[in-house]
DNA sequence: TATCGATTATATGTATACAACTTGAATACC
DNA sequence: GGTATTCAAGTTGTATACATATAATCGATA
């Protein structure tokens, strides 16, 4: 692997793990003491994880990690529904054979397979989380558009805006069985609608179904205090007071 | 200014301009020759052109010009549509005092006073484009999201996604006045519709206002083959063949 | 003559050296 | 006592050196 590689892996799970102090300068002689790599792949990095959206450039050289208020994140999950719902309409649109349908199709029954026991263990919310993205993914490839691909892509870089966010957040909570059973409810409909080449209905469920995910983070940061396991968390601002 | 900003700039320069050779290599000394920079920000350069989707990284290491297809082209315009229609949509939402329309109603104006008099000259576009740029600044203004602005940002990186691409390109065209005409009524009724808190509106006019984008497009490269004024149009393969 | 292989040349990725700048602190000054 | 000011330590941005990997060239062989 690459140095560069290693250097963001590693730097992008310091800052979404909380390894590092939010509101401080990245020390780029320290970056390169805890990463055991040069300064110039972590400045790759660095450059990289500011398109990203993850770190924000100072006025006065360096990097700082970027904090986001809440508005921040319901606009990047409004964001991500947006791009969902474009991606479903051109799906639609496109008219796809059953068989381009088949990796959808086996990602839904995995997904149903996973929801149907009574309750749900880690290892089913982990597995639910895989499968989930899988479907979300499998549905990018039905757009066939690697103009919105990379769209997508640019906007789920921001941790909380992934299909797959909260997820694991909610694991233990009382809703969680309910929410995953509405969300696999609304995949059904979208496949269907895919299917159909019923592309408004396709946009409308793709916008709605990221929606469900705002409520998630809301019922998740309503929760105890003690904050749940949610990579990157620590960026949202005044995470306490939602 | 930086080294880096000048070689950013620069090179972004030199690819939409067409000074370089597409499907070859970039050479790294080439480019210090070139721009009288070291390697090291030429290389941010590269890696900041590469999230902006202008090259792409060679599996073997280095990076080349991408190229786009038709199909892309419209993508990034459908794209920006979508996006633009969500930032409307917003901005209606949100309901804007009368003082927080006044630098769109201001662009209106312009626009309109640009449009007034019976024809254009060369300079009369080049006032629209940036008056036009203005509006579509402002629109995002309103909508008050650094998420969103980001992600508009990052797609109108694409030469031919940005709401001015055509507007030069159509300079001498007989149908010119008349499309932006039709696109100032857009204006108009876009303005009226955040006024008035009409957001579904607002965003479906921001939506087919993109589309009035991919028509320039088609009409644009149905003229003469005599490629006109359009920069990044060599990005476009098969761009006689349209 | 064309194709394969070895050798040379060149480019990329990384580390490091250096200069200009920023930041923090200690001291002088009001 | 609080505010400038100067100085030092540290950091960033850039240039360059070096090792490894890639591409090109030339020659050998079928």
């Amino acid at each position: 692997m690459q140095q560069s590689t290693k250097a963001l892996l590693r730097l992008r799970q310091m800052i979404l793990g909380g390894e590092l102090d939010v509101d401080e300068r990245l020390s780029e002689p320290k970056l390169v003491e805890r990463i055991a790599v040069s300064r110039t792949p972590i400045r790759v990095a660095l450059v990289k994880l500011e398109h990203e959206g993850l770190i924000e450039a100072l006025p006065s050289g360096g990097y700082k990690i970027r904090v986001f208020n809440k508005q921040d994140v319901f606009d990047a999950i409004e964001l991500r529904g947006t791009l969902e719902g474009l991606a479903a309409r051109r799906a639609a649109e496109n008219r796809p054979t059953r068989r381009a349908l088949a990796g959808l199709a086996r990602a839904l029954t995995e997904l149903d397979d996973i929801l149907s026991g009574e309750t749900l263990s880690e290892d089913d919310f982990s597995r639910y989380m895989n499968a989930n993205a899988t479907f979300h993914d499998t549905l990018l490839d039905l757009a066939a558009s690697p103009v919105m691909r990379e769209a997508l892509a640019r906007t789920v870089a921001l941790p909380f805006a992934s299909p797959s966010a909260f997820v694991m957040a909610q694991a233990g909570l009382p809703e969680s069985h309910q929410i995953l059973h509405i969300a696999q409810y609304q995949h059904h409909r979208l496949y269907e609608a895919i299917e159909a080449g019923e592309s408004s209905r396709a946009e409308d469920l793709a916008r709605e179904h990221a929606r469900l995910a705002k409520r998630n983070l809301e019922i998740v940061l309503e929760q105890d205090p003690a904050v749940p396991n949610l990579p990157g968390l620590q960026l949202i601002k005044d995470a306490g007071a939602f």
